[in-house]
RNA sequence: GGCGGCUUGGCCAAGUGGUAAGGCAUCGGCCUGCAAAGCCGACAUUCUCCAGUUCAAAUCUGGAAGCCGCCUCCA
């Protein structure tokens, strides 16, 4: 049962088969970093996340490299309104998304490249591009690449040149041998940053920094390539041209996309403000329940973020950990050695191209029968049901450790909910337990009337009480 | 205009040609003083529609309708 793996470049289901035996290279597009990041990012993040430990966890050795675009129009654009240097504002938010992404638990990249911290790569690359006549410098400092140099354009986008040239949309310049050329280095305007090049002072365009720091750390070729939807054209369509037009071997074996997320069925835009920050997201759910979100759907389908499905996702999240405190409370124990079921299935899963939605499923149904058995049993349960209930245990505890969910350890899950709640809602405990004292003595006097009286008084704070076996607990709803 | 994707119960959603996972919600039941939690049962003879291939199709082919994305910065 081997993995699986859709890729954009032959739009199929393929076997996952390394360039070298038990290595994986893998590059990500990451964020230009003006601005703070959305969920979208996260998802893309979360989602590359769960397929480096994947791989990892398939005995591959992987490197894994996610660069931030650190030189670009937009953050100029933002330095000029800001006052701030672009160092400043690109320095910020890098450190904030790191912030974000380990608040997410998500591990971090083998290497986090820079732009500007590859100029000399970059400025190399060109000039190889130029050297083979794939690339031309023209007068006032750009660099364009060749689209007519490079007979494969369009072979990840599925677009024909000839079709896209009698499109309107194309932005006509002068200086272009032919409209699809795009720029590899653009000389800098008076106050913008530069770097000295052959072609004068300027800066790189945006596509070609993927291509120099890819070759840098992964070589001519290398396995895996990922980013969002909307990246494969033009900027991947882009950087098989350049990477390939240099070297003459395939770029990227395969080649992975992840979709959108949407905000209430609506396409993120700046003209409907829907923007939906990560920082935004982290006030009001925690990471777990985020992730649970975005791994709650098949990665390249829409998913779409709106209170309704997090509140569900949240009750789904609740489940487990209150299944897994049934476990705790029987004493199991987690044998990394036993593994049942739940785990053969999450493999399965796993391996059809990262089928976390269906592996989700899977835990599910384990938590379902699991609760069977533990109410069967009635408190005493045999042998066989122990053995059971420890490789659900111990699977879900190898789970946890791919999807990056069920981590924590049941009581504390529930008391960092209990204690969330505490502060949201401004309640004082101590008077909760002094009610629930009450309530128990009323209870025990038969006094049900007054029991219920202060139950509804609880309703109205938004807790519930539940009487256990071990005593009253109580939560927010 | 070019390219691509999606359409599964009230909602979300998985689905490998062999007869519809799972979650949320709802309705019964067990448990409970009553609840809550948990469990059990009910809940799509059917997968947008039409036609075809096949012994067999949600899954393959062709067509129609609706929705969405990319083609411009975008995860």
């Amino acid at each position: 049962m081997s993995l699986k793996v859709y890729n954009t470049l032959n739009a199929r289901k393929e076997d996952f088969i390394p360039i070298h035996e038990g290595k994986v290279g893998m590059y990500v597009c990451g964020p230009t970093v003006y601005d703070t990041s959305h969920i979208g990012h996260a998802r893309s993040v979360v989602v590359f996340d769960m397929i480096y430990r994947w791989l990892t966890k398939l005995n591959y050795t992987v490197t894994y490299v996610r660069n931030f675009t650190d030189v670009d129009d937009k953050i100029i654009k933002k330095s000029n309104g800001t006052g701030e240097s672009c160092t400043e504002i690109t320095e910020k938010y890098i450190d904030e998304f790191h912030n974000e992404m380990d608040a997410l638990n998500v591990l971090r990249p083998t290497m986090s490249p820079k732009a500007t911290e590859h100029i000399q790569h970059i400025i190399d690359f060109i000039q190889m591009l130029i050297d083979k006549g794939k690339a031309y410098h023209v007068e006032g400092g750009d660099v364009y690449f060749s689209i007519d140099s490079f007979k494969e354009y369009g072979k990840l986008s599925g677009r024909n040149p000839d079709d896209m040239r009698a499109g309107a949309r194309i932005a006509v310049d002068e200086k272009k041998q032919s409209p699809l050329d795009f720029t590899l280095w653009k000389p800098a305007k008076p106050g913008e940053p530069y770097w000295e090049s052959p072609w004068g002072k300027g800066r790189p365009g945006w596509h070609i920094e993927c291509s120099a720091m890819s070759y840098e750390y992964l070589g001519e070729s290398f396995d895996i390539h990922g980013g969002g939807k909307d990246l494969i054209f033009p900027h991947h369509e882009n950087e098989i041209a350049q990477s390939e037009a240099v070297f003459g071997c395939q770029f990227v074996k395969y080649w992975i996309h992840n979709g959108f997320v949407d905000i209430n069925n609506e396409k993120m835009s700046k003209s409907l403000d829907n923007f939906t920050m990560i920082k935004e997201v982290l006030a009001d759910y925690s990471p777990e329940v985020i992730r649970l979100f975005l791994l709650s759907k098949h990665y390249r389908s829409p998913i779409d973020y709106n209170e309704d499905s997090m509140g569900e996702i949240s009750l789904g999240l609740d489940r487990v950990y209150a299944f897994m405190g049934r476990l705790e409370d029987e004493n199991m124990t987690w044998e990394t050695e036993s593994v049942g079921e739940l785990w053969d299935g999450f493999v399965t899963a796993m391996n059809d191209d990262f089928n976390s939605a269906k592996a989700l499923g899977l835990v599910f149904e384990a938590v379902k029968k699991g609760n069977k058995l533990l109410d069967d049993a009635k408190g005493k349960l045999d042998a066989s049901g122990r053995d059971i209930l420890g490789r659900v245990y111990s699977d879900i505890q190898s789970i946890s450790s791919i999807l990056g969910i069920f981590l924590m350890e049941p009581q504390d899950y529930f008391k960092v909910k209990k204690d969330r709640g505490v502060v949201e809602m401004a309640i004082d405990p101590a008077m909760v337990d002094d009610l629930i004292v009450q309530r128990v003595t009323a209870r025990l006097e038969k006094n049900f009337a007054r029991a219920d009286e202060i139950r509804d008084q609880l309703q109205e704070m938004h807790i519930i009480v539940e009487d256990g076996a071990q005593g009253t607990t109580w939560r927010f709803e």
